[in-house]
DNA sequence: CAGTTCCCTGAACACCCGTTCAATCCATCC
DNA sequence: GGATGGATTGAACGGGTGTTCAGGGAACTG
């Protein structure tokens, strides 16, 4: 993804999705590495290839042109980890690989995930803007269910004991964001395979199954 | 703490420590109600009772004021909670009060908590500015080790199991990270007192100590 | 009581950036 | 191939705000 597409060299004009869409991603490109505070509309129009009078052209302001970007990454975020864990086969594998996808880098194949420091700019502007506010807790609440869709399956196969899956899962999340927080920011102490083994351990705890060494290895991209 | 000061109608000077730390207080104030990027010099300026001129005549710039602010307010919520811990017998009800003062809004006496929303604006700051993530990495860790020396104390007189105290406390933290960033968000379906009841569950099981019912019981004030 | 130093003010400056808009370009259709 | 309409540009406008600065004034010093 994230191909510049060199051959459109000015004129080609694209049909309103695909610009939309392609407006969309250099926002939520330019947010991810410069920060909302610091992006500007000609710096999104830059990273599209456009100029800054297109991009007001496709959205109202830079207010919800921004707003409207902080969503779309979540969501790609979403459902790439979504695809992945619907493969897999036992509801521990599913949580372990859901730990994996969370931890920022400890899969080499996804960068640093970035989409992290994304939720943090989600939550500065939640706290004024009730938009993203009311954005903000469908997105959390699917993040929530994740774990909890994966919770109830490992309590039907007996993997899991049996209680409240919505009661479970909220720590489990809350401790993955928690940690992922330390780790994006570079902490020290805080490693990516010290966030994996503290969030496999809790989980572990809290839903009461073995945790075997194979759980513990680092960088293991899973079968 | 935070009186206007009326009576100091037009020239009146400070010496400059004074001053200082007044400008620091404003700032901090005008950010925790309109957010980082929201704030202005002349905000702070009407805050503090003084002319937009003066602010720069204290700090050198807006940057490194905001930085300073940030840090400082910090501080301030650090040397409050340790006041009060440091009156309290047992190590669990040590733990139960710091859970107390980090749960938004739990206890009637202190606003929201507003420190938290701090503390996210911290994050976000530290992602790109060296400065602030040198300060945010001493700031979370005193966090931590404020949580395991409660847990040393408590192994000490055998409340708490055995166990590398650092170890113990990052899952603790981070769980009152991620559960205070829902409730500051004002997220519907975690409140407060959930909150406050997942945070002693998990450090009942994390240090193997018994949650009495007395533990849970909703906005008491401790002795 | 002059002189010096520091505190403090508020207006002016300069720059940055979101937004607007008239003009241009390019498909597509008649 | 001329006309129509949407897509695109880039320059200009305008408001907002960090920073500077010349000056006023209070306290302290000798």
């Amino acid at each position: 993804m994230f191909k510049p597409e060199d051959d459109m060299s000015s004129g080609a004009p694209k049909h309103m999705k695909d610009r939309h869409q392609e407006i969309l991603d250099a926002a939520a490109r330019v947010i991810t590495e410069r920060g909302l505070a610091e992006t500007r509309i000609s710096d999104i129009a830059e990273q599209a290839g456009v100029s800054p009078g297109l991009i007001l052209y496709y959205f109202d302001s830079k207010d919800r042109l921004l707003a409207e970007a902080l969503t779309y990454a979540n969501d790609q975020f979403y459902l790439r980890t979504s695809r992945e864990i619907r493969r897999l086969g036992s509801a521990k594998e599913q949580l372990r690989r859901l730990i994996d996808l969370s931890v920022p880098g400890y899969l080499p194949e996804y960068g640093r995930l970035d989409e992290w420091a994304l939720w943090i700019e989600v939550w500065v502007r939640a706290l004024r803007d009730p938009e993203t506010a009311k954005d903000r807790e469908v997105l959390d609440q699917r993040w929530r269910a994740q774990i909890s869709d994966i919770i109830r399956i490992g309590q039907a196969s007996g993997e899991f004991v049996a209680g409240d899956a919505d009661a479970f899962a909220l720590p489990i999340a809350a401790l993955i964001d928690g940690l992922a927080i330390q780790v994006i920011m570079n902490d020290s102490t805080v490693t990516a395979e010290r966030m994996h083994r503290s969030c496999m351990e809790v989980a572990a705890h809290v839903l009461g199954f073995a945790l075997e060494p194979a759980d513990l290895v680092g960088q293991s991209a899973g079968a």
